[in-house]
DNA sequence: TAGTCCGAGTTTTTT
DNA sequence: ACTCGGACTA
C-alpha cells in the first residue's frame, strides 16, 4: 500500500513508512527537526509519531501536540488513534498555541497574576476595546484622520508578536500611521490597563502570559506535565511562540518539530522562517530529517509547483520528487472576464463530478475572501452546494456579537467591552448613557466590590424614559441567568437570550428573522461545550471557520464543494484544485507588492495553493476586470497573468481559453491580450 | 443625547 | 461595497 492511499483507508501500518519517515517516527530522544516538503506525508508522520510514543508507553496526557488549527489537531489525533494498539489518544493535549495557552493559564495563571476565570477577546473585540479607549483619549480627536480600529489592532498585534519597538513596526509596516506614534502608544497603554481591569486576555496576551509562565517559578509545574512536545507547521511560528517552545525545552528534552520553509505564509502575524532555520542552533543536538518524496501530486503537477518555487529568491535547496507517475498536466485557463471565470469553474466542477470525483474532493482556492463573491452567486444559481472556509465569520455579524456579549457579561461581569455593547441594545441608550450606566453599576470596580450584575438588577439605575421597558427586560434576563447555585443549562440560557433579542433585533436590524435563526445556530454550537466559560473560550479561539450561508442548515451527509482562501487551505489536499484570479494584483495582492519579502511570500502562497492538488490542477486567469481593483479610472481594465508564472514556467501548463466568445465586441476593445486569446482559441481547434 | 442621513476614505491573509 | 465620522433633527 502506498502512503498516499493511507489517507483514505483507516489505518496505515508502520510498514508503509519510507525510510526517512520511519527515522523521524522512531527517533529516540532529543530535539528533532523534520523538514517536510508539501505532500510528503508530514501529517501522517506526526500521527505515527504520536501513536509510536503511546505504544512505547508514554501516557497520552503527557504528550503536547501543537498544531496550526484545532481542526488539524483533531485530524491528527484521529489518525493516530487508528494507529495505536489501544486507541488511547483521547487525552493527548492538542490544539493551537493559543488554545493550549488558554488551557494552561486557567490552571496555572495565578503564578503570573492571571485570574483563572478570564475571558478571551477575539480579534474584533480587541478592535472594539481599542476604539473605546481611543474615544476616551481626547488628544486623538484633534487629528482628523486616524488609523481605523482594525488597523490599530493590527499594529498592536504585530508589535507584540514581533517583540519589536513600535517605532520600527510603524516605519516598516504602517508608514502612513507613523506620524501618530505618540497617540498610538498612549492608546496601547490605556488598552492594556483596561484589559487588566476587565480580567480579559486578547490573543497576544495568551502567548505573552504563557511565555511569562515559562519564565516564572511555576514553569516547573507546567513542564512536568509533559514528556514530549510536537509542533506542526513550525515555519509559521513567531518569536513569542519560539520562546515558549524554548522555555518548554528547558525541562522537556523531546521536542519534535515539523515544517517547510517554502510554505511560510504568515509573516503578517510576525512569523518568520528564521525560527525554523535557527532551530538547530537554538536547540542543541538537533537531528534533522528531510522528507522529499511527494506522495500527493502527480508528477506533471509537481513539476509545475517546483518550477514556481524554484524562482524564489532565497530558499532551502530541496527538490520534491513525485512518487505518483502518470497524470495530466496542469491547465492554465484564460477567461474573458470574471463572469466567464465563474462559469468555467462551475462547468469544470460539474464535469469532474460526473467523472466520479465527489464535490468535497474538489476545491476552489483564492487569495482573498471576496475573490469568490461572483463564483458563489453562480454556484448558487446552479444549485451546487459549497462550504467556504476563511473570510467573513459568522461570529462577526453584529447580532451574533450581541448574543455573545450577553453571555460574556454573565460570565465575566467586569468585561467592559461587552457591557458597552449590551447596554446599547436598549432603546434610547447610546455610548454616553452606556458609559454612565457602567460606572454606576461598578463595571470598572475592583474584584472585591459587589458584582455589576447584582447592581444592575437590584440597584437604582437611572435610564432615559425611552429605555425603561427594555431595561426591565434586560434586568429580568440577567436576574434569571446570573443565579449562581442551580445554573441554567447553556442551551436554555441562549434560548432565554433569544427571547430577549427578538424585539431588540426587530428594532435594530432589517432581517430579524434570519438573525434569530443564527442565534439558534449558536445554541447548536453551544451544545458541544461543557460550560459557558468553555464555550466562550472555544468560540473565540476556534471560531466556526466555514460559512454555508445559502443552503440553509448544512446537511453533513450532503456532498459540497470546498471554497477556501489559500491561507485556510493550508494542510489540505483535494483531488481537483482550482486557483482563481491568477492575475497580477490578485496574486500577488497589490497590497503586498511593497517590498521584496512580501512578494516572496505571495509566491509561496501560490506554491501552497498549487501543491494542494492530487490529480487535477486548473489555474484561472481573467483577462479583464470590470471593477478596477481600486482607484478611479476606466470601468474595466486588462490584467496580466500573475508574475509567478512567467514564460519559462508556462511551458509546463496546457493553455486554453474559456468563455463562449474569445473577446466580445470589436475595435477598441481588443487589446494585446485579445489577440492572444483569439489565437489560443484557434490553436485549440487545431489541437483537437 | 440618540438616531439618521450623507460623504469620504478604504486596502488581505488568521489565532 | 462598507464602515466611520460629522452634521442635523427630534
Amino acid at each position: 500500500m502506498t502512503v498516499a492511499a493511507s489517507r483514505h483507508s483507516s489505518a496505515a501500518p508502520a510498514a508503509s513508512l519510507n525510510e526517512q519517515q520511519r527515522a523521524a517516527v522512531e527517533h529516540r530522544s532529543g530535539p528533532l527537526l523534520v523538514i517536510a516538503g508539501a505532500g510528503t506525508g508530514k501529517t501522517m508522520t506526526l500521527a505515527h509519531r504520536v501513536a509510536h510514543l503511546i505504544d512505547c508507553g508514554t501516557p497520552p496526557e503527557r504528550i503536547l501536540l501543537l498544531t496550526f488549527s484545532r481542526r488539524a489537531a483533531a485530524e491528527m489525533l484521529s489518525r493516530a488513534q487508528s494507529l495505536t494498539r489501544d486507541g488511547g489518544t483521547r487525552r493527548v493535549w492538542g490544539g493551537t498555541f493559543h488554545a493550549v495557552a488558554a488551557h494552561l493559564l486557567r490552571l496555572h495563571g495565578r503564578a503570573v497574576g492571571v485570574q483563572p476565570d478570564f475571558t478571551v477577546l477575539d480579534r474584533s473585540d480587541t478592535a472594539d476595546l481599542l476604539n473605546l479607549v481611543r474615544s476616551a483619549l481626547t488628544e486623538t480627536y484633534e487629528r482628523k484622520r486616524f488609523a481605523r480600529k482594525e488597523t490599530l489592532a493590527d499594529i498592536y498585534s504585530r508589535t507584540v508578536n514581533a517583540g519589536a519597538p513600535l517605532r520600527e513596526v510603524l516605519q516598516r509596516c504602517f508608514p502612513w500611521c507613523a506620524a501618530d506614534r505618540g497617540a498610538i502608544a498612549s492608546i496601547f497603554t490605556a488598552y492594556t490597563q483596561r484589559k487588566r481591569a476587565s480580567n480579559v486576555l486578547d490573543f497576544d496576551d495568551l502567548l505573552l502570559f504563557w511565555r511569562a509562565l515559562m519564565a516564572s517559578p511555576a514553569a516547573e509545574r507546567v513542564a512536568e506535565r509533559f514528556d514530549h512536545v510536537l509542533v506542526d507547521e513550525y515555519q509559521d511560528v513567531n518569536a513569542l511562540q519560539a520562546a515558549i517552545l524554548a522555555g518548554l525545552h528547558r525541562t522537556i528534552a523531546d521536542v519534535f518539530v515539523v515544517g517547510d520553509d517554502a510554505q511560510a505564509i504568515y509573516s503578517f502575524r510576525s512569523a518568520t522562517v528564521d525560527h525554523i532555520l535557527d532551530f538547530p542552533r537554538l536547540f542543541e543536538g538537533t537531528r534533522i530529517v528531510p522528507l522529499e518524496q511527494n506522495y500527493r501530486s502527480t508528477s506533471p503537477l509537481l513539476a509545475a509547483s517546483n518550477a514556481v518555487i524554484a524562482l524564489a529568491r532565497a530558499r532551502h535547496e530541496k527538490t520534491l520528487v513525485a512518487v505518483r507517475p502518470g497524470g495530466v498536466r496542469p491547465q492554465l485557463i484564460t477567461c474573458r472576464d470574471e463572469l466567464a471565470q465563474s462559469d468555467a469553474v462551475c462547468d469544470s466542477v460539474l464535469r469532474l463530478r460526473e467523472q466520479g470525483i465527489a464535490l468535497h474532493r474538489q476545491a476552489v482556492l483564492f487569495r482573498t475572501s471576496h475573490h469568490s463573491d461572483l463564483l458563489e452567486i453562480e454556484l448558487g444559481r446552479r444549485n451546487i452546494p459549497f462550504v467556504k472556509y476563511g473570510g467573513l465569520k459568522f461570529l462577526e455579524a453584529a447580532h451574533v456579537k450581541d448574543v455573545l456579549a450577553l453571555l460574556r457579561v454573565l460570565d465575566n461581569p467586569r468585561d467592559a467591552v461587552s457591557w458597552f455593547r449590551v447596554l446599547q441594545l436598549l432603546e434610547g441608550v447610546g455610548p454616553v448613557h452606556a458609559s454612565r450606566l457602567m460606572t454606576s453599576i461598578g463595571v470598572d470596580g475592583a474584584a472585591t466590590t459587589p458584582s455589576p450584575l447584582r447592581a444592575l438588577v437590584e440597584g437604582d439605575v437611572v435610564v432615559p424614559d425611552a429605555a425603561r421597558p427594555s431595561m426591565t427586560a434586560l434586568r429580568a434576563l440577567i436576574d434569571e441567568l446570573s443565579v449562581e447555585r442551580d445554573p441554567v443549562p447553556l442551551a436554555s440560557q441562549i434560548e432565554r437570550i433569544r427571547r430577549f433579542c427578538e424585539p431588540v433585533f426587530a428594532r435594530l436590524y432589517g432581517n430579524a428573522e434570519v438573525r434569530l435563526r443564527d442565534v439558534d445556530q449558536l445554541a447548536v454550537l453551544a451544545a458541544a461545550s461543557p460550560s459557558r466559560t468553555a464555550f466562550l473560550t472555544d468560540i473565540a479561539l476556534d471560531p466556526p471557520g466555514a460559512t454555508s450561508d445559502l443552503a440553509g442548515p448544512p446537511l453533513l451527509d450532503e456532498d459540497y464543494l470546498i471554497l477556501s482562501t489559500i491561507h485556510s487551505a493550508k494542510g489540505g489536499e483535494w483531488d481537483a484544485v482550482r486557483i482563481i484570479h491568477a492575475a497580477d494584483g490578485m496574486i500577488p495582492s497589490d497590497m503586498a507588492t511593497g517590498d521584496a519579502a512580501s512578494i516572496e511570500e505571495e509566491r509561496r502562497l501560490l506554491y501552497v495553493a498549487m501543491t494542494r492538488a492530487r490529480d487535477v490542477l486548473e489555474v484561472y486567469f481573467p483577462l479583464r476586470y470590470h471593477r478596477r481593483p481600486r482607484g478611479a479610472g476606466d470601468a474595466h481594465a486588462y490584467s496580466q497573468l500573475t508574475r509567478f508564472i512567467p514564460d519559462g514556467v508556462l511551458g509546463l501548463f496546457d493553455e486554453r481559453v474559456a468563455g463562449d466568445q474569445p473577446l466580445s465586441g470589436g475595435g477598441s476593445d481588443a487589446g494585446a491580450g485579445g489577440t492572444a486569446a483569439v489565437d489560443d482559441a484557434l490553436r485549440e481547434l487545431w489541437a483537437g
